[in-house]
RNA sequence: GGGCCCAUAGCUCAACCGGUAAGAGCACCCGACUUAUAAUCGGGAGGUUUCGGGUUCAAUGCCCGAUGGGCCUACCA
């Protein structure tokens, strides 16, 4: 540091600061510098830190989610790129899938598969892929502003090649290992425009609607003129029946019928229900109870004969299943495995076949032939009459429940199976429930609680979807039934002999695959992959693995860390998991930090019609990124759940923290600046108490942030940075300022430019991953003439805490200090003596003489600070007060249990002297139990006495509330002071001018101004003249608890 | 319907995963200070920790139930 002193070697710095201003300033300062790109250059060959980031979907605009996430995404890369870790971080954008789809479809004014094809799904692709980067540039200016380092220039693109290609590996692995295959899936399917939907789709719109429910008898095979009731609210599903289910366990009667002359079977805990209280009411009773166990593999007479060949294929009998309940019906369920999911699950676990006789428009097919060409709802009333006729049907009530409506046709949805293809997540589950195990979530409870369960609960997985704009399942087969996977391009090259350039459907269908033993030439299948599938396997797809990047996806894989919102918990979280465990037995996280949602201030959801927050962009521009920044992580959002966003929130940040330490900065900077200092870096020698303290604190801060981060807390970073800044402020520099204005350059005071110079300097190192820009301005502008400076703080090793600067006792001595302060105002309050009045003498009191020690040097503060004459110290703490004691309960209950009430009442009758001892250190003996200082609290009050006191449990002190007339009317004097250093103020005199002020003042306050005329004179820099009636350029008058005072000023003349 | 999370001062949030006078900040009222601080500092008021049970020597915290909110998930035919 070859600095010349008295140059000013730092920008000046106001103390207004427009802190967006600046940001924008930064910014751009980094983009001329490639700033970003340096810290990765720099950190080239260092260890990896690998991060994944979760690719938004490209049709949107972002929003405080986004803003939240990329906040999250940005702080931990930063902070360990600062360890020295190599952190890439690159964007990705998730390009297929339905909401891409949904759009075109507006703008073309499509509402189904149909006119798709017609259109031609080449033209209907490309239109997709014109407007996947639609809003990039919106992105990139938002992900920009907040300070969020990421390369977006190269960014992934789920619709790339390359990463297709890799899906296809992914898709093909699964495929080797026997993970994949073909089945039937019940889904929501629209009638209204001949699709299925996707769960996202189907549960946009439920409504309240009427249904007919009916009570259907079904004739035994082996007991004449014997039914099992079963009940339905969908009668057009009647004709489809292959199979009856009950519970196992339930308990089921066998009843005899008068009104209908017929023998029933249903559940127990329901016909009374069905029989009893509802109208018509039957003449029935029971016969006998038996368990559904007893009914099972019973067979019954098909109701309907569209399917009644089915019986020699294992249908028509009577099954168990799970889904049975007993709230309502007749606990036997009417099982049509292609409408249902509960009973395509039964249907298939016991055999009963599957029958689907609607097309694809919905309509009935001539398999029945009485409902040939009806819709559902239509084919209703024609089965209830036909069941009414044939003396079927027991009841028809009419029932009102919620059903899924099709958002865009208007139609009731209905479910229906149709071909899918899995994942067999059930067949590894227990591989991915111990993937998951090795990872580490923030907040902890959603590894085991909420991931876990959704895991343990884990379903085959349908990845296929109908659909057109999507990575297409890589599979050709032919009419005879062979299948290829193809897992990648050069392979789908090699068996066609086409040369591929793009994996969309509208390329590879065109694709045939010649069959090996020379049947018809293998075609690709229809279906397009769910984009889920593709979004977890992005740690391999966006390195193009296996087929690119070998090297780097092995070094990066797993990822150290990934942050996304509490919704992927079932999205990207668990794809990933279940991608990583089925590919490589692997989680591909390790840490996770889950998100919570950004409610608007009034608790709702944040909408744009209701306009119920402060546009993001706007928000940044007002209060600055680096305070949103701070808001966010020190909310609960990141912890999962979810905050109300309050604009004033991060204003206070700003006024809190923000601010403060800026002004601690530009008093710096300005001190330094006119003093012309020049850091010599040997902060370490300072002895001065005040120094070591800050110094201290800011190496436990340090440590704490570090510990913080390593464990993902960052909700606990602000807090910390909070009290730092107010220590600095309020403790450190206010008692400090004194030596800043000392004349020349003192050691003492060169020592405490160092110690505030490397303070503000490490901190601006400490906060730069979470405040970037200011971190950058300060940092920048402190290390000027510093050959050891990087040109940025984020090139800049993240500070390590040096243990030995650290002082616990002293940081306690200082708390203690603060806290005696405290009280000591209190008690002028509590007297009713103004700080102004200097009192004689404030006494320390605490039994330890150590502490008392460690506090003397500071009592120089107190005693400024307070105004008294003189600080006195005492161990001798009965002198002053009652001792009490209570149990400390945490201690000893854990020791004592039942018997803690007992010794805590005996505790609390310990004798002055007892306490003493315990003090002292000895122990006491109660009820048999050695007591010792540690196992109570010892409780302090004041006793009668001429002194004011106060005791804290940390330390007490006392003032004497002695005001000699001498101390009153050096208090007046000070008034007299404060009010010609006013008036100076108010007329606009310069600090070092010397002015001529005129006073008139009578009374008390005359006496007191008299008398000290020559202090008042240095102290104010002024001539004092006591006259009649003042003049000068100002004159102000003031009141004094009644009394009046005028003082005039004006310059001084040259002469003086 | 199921799962998970949440409920503490008017508002936003704390409280060392059972320990005994529940803490901040903002807002409010009063006062002080104003030679770094679009400020700052002090004081005051404000709580049956949503409600009801239970476990325990001890519950804001654990258990059960209720109420309210949120997220996810789901065709009880």
């Amino acid at each position: 540091m070859t600095t010349e002193p008295n140059a000013s070697l730092y920008e000046p710095v106001s103390a207004a600061v427009n802190l967006p201003a600046q940001e924008r300033d930064v910014l751009a300062w980094w983009d001329a510098e490639k700033t970003f790109e340096a810290t990765l250059e720099a950190t080239k060959g260092a260890p990896r830190y690998s991060f994944y980031d979760g690719p938004p979907f490209a049709t949107g605009l972002p929003h405080y989610g986004h803003l939240l996430a990329g906040i999250l995404k940005d702080i931990v890369p930063r902070y360990w790129t600062m360890r020295g870790y190599h952190v890439e971080r690159r964007f990705g954008w998730d390009c297929h899938g339905l909401p891409v789809e949904q759009e075109i479809n507006k703008q073309l004014n499509i509402s189904d598969r149909k006119q798709v094809l017609a259109l031609g799904v080449d033209t209907y692709n490309e239109a997709c892929r014109g407007i996947v980067k639609r809003y990039t540039s919106e992105w990139q200016r938002t992900v920009r502003r907040i300070g969020r380092w990421v390369d977006m220039e190269n960014a992934y693109y789920t619709m790339d090649p390359t990463f297709m290609q890799s899906v296809w590996w992914v898709f093909r692995q699964l495929w080797d290992k026997g993970l994949i295959y073909e089945d039937h899936k019940v889904v929501h399917y629209s009638i209204g425009v001949s699709t299925a939907l996707s769960n996202f789709e189907a549960t946009q719109d439920y409504r309240e609607v009427q249904d007919p429910a009916l009570t259907v008898a079904f004739e035994l095979e082996d007991e004449p003129n014997t039914f099992v009731l079963a009940w339905t609210t969908t009668p057009w599903t009647l004709p489809s029946n292959l199979g009856l289910a009950v519970h196992r366990e339930h308990d089921y009667v066998k009843l005899h019928d008068r009104t209908t002359a017929r023998t029933y079977y249903l559940a127990a805990a329901l016909w009374e229900s069905v029989f009893l209280h509802a109208k018509p009411k039957h003449d029935a009773s029971v016969m006998e109870t038996v368990k559904g166990e007893a009914l099972l593999g019973r067979r019954y007479k098909p109701l309907l004969p569209y399917f009644a060949h089915k019986a020699s294929e294992g249908a028509f009998k009577i099954i168990h299943s799970d889904h049975v309940t007993l709230d309502a019906g007749t606990g036997v369920v009417h099982i049509a495995p292609a409408y249902g999911e509960d009973d395509f699950r039964a249907g298939k676990l016991n055999g009963l076949g599957l029958v689907n006789p609607l097309d694809d428009d919905g309509r009935f097919t001539a398999e029945v032939p009485d409902l040939e060409g009806k819709l559902p709802k239509e084919a209703d009333p024609v089965m209830i009459a036909r069941l009414k006729q044939q003396g079927s049907l027991l009841r028809h009530d009419t029932v009102t429940h919620k059903v899924a409506f099709c958002y865009r046709s208007d139609t009731p949805l209905i479910f229906r199976a149709v071909k899918s293809w899995f994942v067999r997540v059930e067949a590894i589950r227990d591989k991915v429930i111990a993937a998951n195990a090795t990872t580490a979530w923030v907040p902890e409870h959603l590894r085991d609680g909420r991931f876990g369960n959704w895991l343990v609960g884990a379903r085959d997985w349908a990845i296929s979807r109908n659909r057109f704009w999507g990575t297409p399942l890589p599979v050709w087969r032919n009419a005879e039934g062979e299948t290829v996977c193809v897992g990648s391009i050069e392979e789908l090259e090699t068996l066609s002999g086409v040369k591929v350039t793009d994996l969309h459907t509208h390329f590879v269908d065109k694709i045939t695959i010649p069959s090996p033993t020379g049947k018809s030439p293998l075609e690709r299948i229809d279906p397009v992959l769910d984009c889920w599938f593709e979004s977890g396997s992005m740690p391999y797809a966006q390195a193009g693995y296996p087929f690119t990047n070998r090297a780097v996806f092995e070094e990066s894989f797993p990822a150290e860390y990934i942050a996304e919102g509490l919704d992927q918990t079932r999205g990207w979280f668990y794809t990933l998991m279940v991608l990583g465990a089925a590919l490589f037995d692997k989680a591909p996280f390790k840490h996770v930090v889950v998100n919570g949602l950004v409610l608007a201030a009034d608790g709702k959801k944040m909408s744009k019609r209701l306009r119920n927050y402060p546009d993001p962009n706007e928000l940044v521009e007002q209060h600055g990124a680096d305070a949103l920044r701070l808001y966010l992580i020190d909310s609960p959002v990141v912890r999962a759940q979810e905050i109300r966003f309050n604009e004033t929130g991060v204003r206070d940040i700003v006024r809190r923290i923000l601010l403060r330490w800026w002004n601690a900065y530009s008093f710096f900077v300005s001190y330094a600046s006119l003093d012309g200092f020049a850091p010599r870096g040997d902060a370490k020698a300072s002895d001065n108490v005040l120094d070591r303290w800050v110094l201290s604190r800011l190496n436990t801060l340090i440590a704490q942030t570090n510990a913080e981060m390593e464990g993902y807390r960052l909700y606990n970073v602000v807090p910390a940075l909070l009290s730092f800044i107010e220590g600095l402020t309020n403790t450190y520099i206010r008692f400090n300022r004194r030596h800043f204005w000392a004349d020349g350059m003192p050691e003492d005071k060169r020592l405490a430019f160092e110690t505030l110079y490397e303070v503000l300097r490490t901190t601006a190192k400490v906060m730069a991953p979470f405040t970037p820009f200011l971190a950058e301005v300060m940092y920048r502008n402190l290390s000027r003439g510093r050959a050891d400076a990087k040109p940025s703080v984020h090139l800049e090793a993240f500070p390590q805490a040096d243990d030995a600067l650290r002082d616990a006792a002293l940081e306690a001595a200082v708390a203690r200090m603060e806290q005696a302060m405290l009280m000591g105002r209190n008690l002028r309050e509590q007297i009713g003596v103004k700080g102004r009045v200097p009192l004689r003498a404030l006494t320390v009191i605490h039994h330890d003489p150590a502490v008392l020690d460690a506090m003397r040097p500071l009592g120089a503060y107190m005693a400024d600070e307070l105004n008294v004459q003189s600080v006195a110290w005492s161990h001798d703490e009965r002198a002053w007060m009652t001792l009490s004691a209570k149990a400390n309960f945490k201690k000893l209950g854990a020791r004592l249990g039942k018997r803690m009430k007992e010794v805590a009442a005996l505790v609390e009758k310990l004798s002055p002297d007892d306490i003493l001892t315990l003090e002292d250190g000895a122990s006491v003996t109660l009820a048999g139990e050695a007591i010792t200082l540690d196992d109570v609290e010892i409780r302090r009050a004041p006793r009668g006495s001429d002194s004011a006191l106060m005791a804290h449990p940390s330390v007490a002190v006392a003032l004497d509330p002695l005001v000699t007339p001498e101390q009153r009317e050096e208090g007046l004097a000070r008034e007299v002071r404060r009010r010609i250093q006013m008036a100076r103020k108010l007329a606009r005199m310069r600090l070092d001018q010397t002015v001529v002020a005129e006073i008139c003042v009578a009374g008390d306050l005359f006496e007191a101004a008299k008398a000290r005329v020559a202090w008042l004179a240095s102290e104010t820099l002024s001539e004092v003249r006591f006259v009649e009636a003042p003049t000068g350029v100002h004159v102000e008058t003031f009141d004094i608890d009644g009394d009046a005072l005028v003082i005039g000023i004006a310059p001084a003349t040259a002469a003086g």
